[in-house]
DNA sequence: AACAGCGTCAACCGCATCCAC
DNA sequence: AGTGGATGCGGTTGACGCTGT
């Protein structure tokens, strides 16, 4: 006798969420706090498993996630990562606070395992001309790369990274998202109903903060919502915002306190992520951000460690960090 | 135009871990 | 210390879109 589903089986709805469920889960989180997820599907009336319900919550509504478009600096972020850590996941997407475990997985095994095949395979026959042959025949499977930390000491990683960094560069007009999809065609949808649910929402105070339609950023041609062309400073504010108001917070709040000024912030920041979600929404909301970058600062004596976190994604000072925090890591992967 | 093959990614499943009692 | 429920995590699946033939 195992232990009994966390849901009943039958009358639960399967696949994928449609516009209105996520509205639900949003306005329902919004006013009582992620958290007691079993909850959930009662309260709501959504015919969801709670775990569905979670997982559509930190993979897809939770705010302040970034979806598709990978920078480098990121692909280069999480090879390194996977090369110390292994498949682990939620503990690099500790890393990239903005980036879902389930999205780093995927992109990881949809992208960057096959990059780094090419690339150990190009670099396997450049140095060991001879060995090659015998090489191809093992190289780099799954359980190689993950399973490579005994061997990999830090230039390797840093070689595998910036040369998959360097590739690509090379290869991103060519690898866009597709996370349009059935799902990216509703997005017009989802905004409108929560445009409408804003407007009819007691709490809709800040509905003034969701910018209209016309000031929204074009969608970018491909569905994905490119931000880091040209607004690498977008991003880091964005970055910093979200971080501080979206995930940390976010996770760590008890929903016992889930006071109204932080459900105030939460509630504008989710809309927002799910209006940014559905329908590229970039723009507009800045300078509300900045605000709360300040307030936030104003507010702790000391920075939030994701904004150290956030240190390690600038450009300029990602090497050296990057270094440090290996040395830092190394000896859990390396023993 | 129709079809097949492939790539992508959201979502599911089952096990692991945490935590309150 | 033991137990059971809740949550987290990683592997896997399947639906969908794209591309080539």
């Amino acid at each position: 006798m195992g232990r009994p589903p966390c849901c009943e089986k039958v009358g639960i709805k399967k696949g994928p969420w449609t516009p209105e469920e996520d509205i639900i889960l949003v306005s329902y989180i919004q006013e009582h706090g992620p958290g007691n997820w079993r909850a959930v599907p009662t309260n709501t009336g959504l015919l969801r498993c709670s775990k569905s319900c979670r997982l559509r919550w930190t993979n897809y509504l939770r705010p302040g996630i970034k979806r598709g478009n990978f920078t480098p600096h990121e692909e280069g972020m999480i090879v390194h990562l996977q090369a110390l850590l292994g498949n682990k996941w939620a503990a690099i997407a500790s890393y990239l606070p903005q980036r879902t475990d389930n999205d780093i997985k995927n992109y990881w095994n949809t992208h960057l395992k096959k990059k780094l095949k090419k690339i150990q395979s190009a670099a396997d026959h450049l140095q060991y001309p001879q060995a090659h042959n015998n090489i191809l025949g093992s190289s780099m499977s799954d359980s190689t790369v993950s399973n490579s930390n005994h061997r990999n000491n830090v230039n390797d990683i840093t070689s595998h990274a910036s040369t998959a960094t360097t590739l690509s560069l090379r290869s991103r007009n060519q690898s866009s998202s597709s996370s349009g999809g059935i799902y990216a065609s509703s997005t017009k949808n989802i905004s409108r109903l929560l445009e409408g649910w804003m407007r009819t929402s007691p709490k809709s105070s800040n509905a003034n903060l969701v910018p209209k339609p016309s000031q929204h950023h074009e969608e970018n041609p491909k569905g994905g919502h490119d931000q880091d062309e040209g607004c690498d400073h977008d991003l880091l504010s964005n970055e910093a915002f979200e971080s501080i108001f979206s995930f940390d917070n976010l996770n760590n709040v008890n929903p016992a306190s889930w006071d109204r000024s932080s459900t105030t912030n939460c509630e504008s920041s989710s809309i927002k992520q799910v209006l940014q979600t559905h329908s590229g929404i970039t723009a507009g909301i800045q300078s509300e951000k900045d605000t709360h970058i300040t307030r936030a600062c104003e507010g702790s004596n000391t920075p939030p460690l994701s904004f150290l976190e956030k240190w390690l994604l600038d450009e300029s000072a990602a090497g050296q960090v990057l270094e440090d925090r290996m040395m830092e890591l190394s000896p859990i992967s390396l023993v």
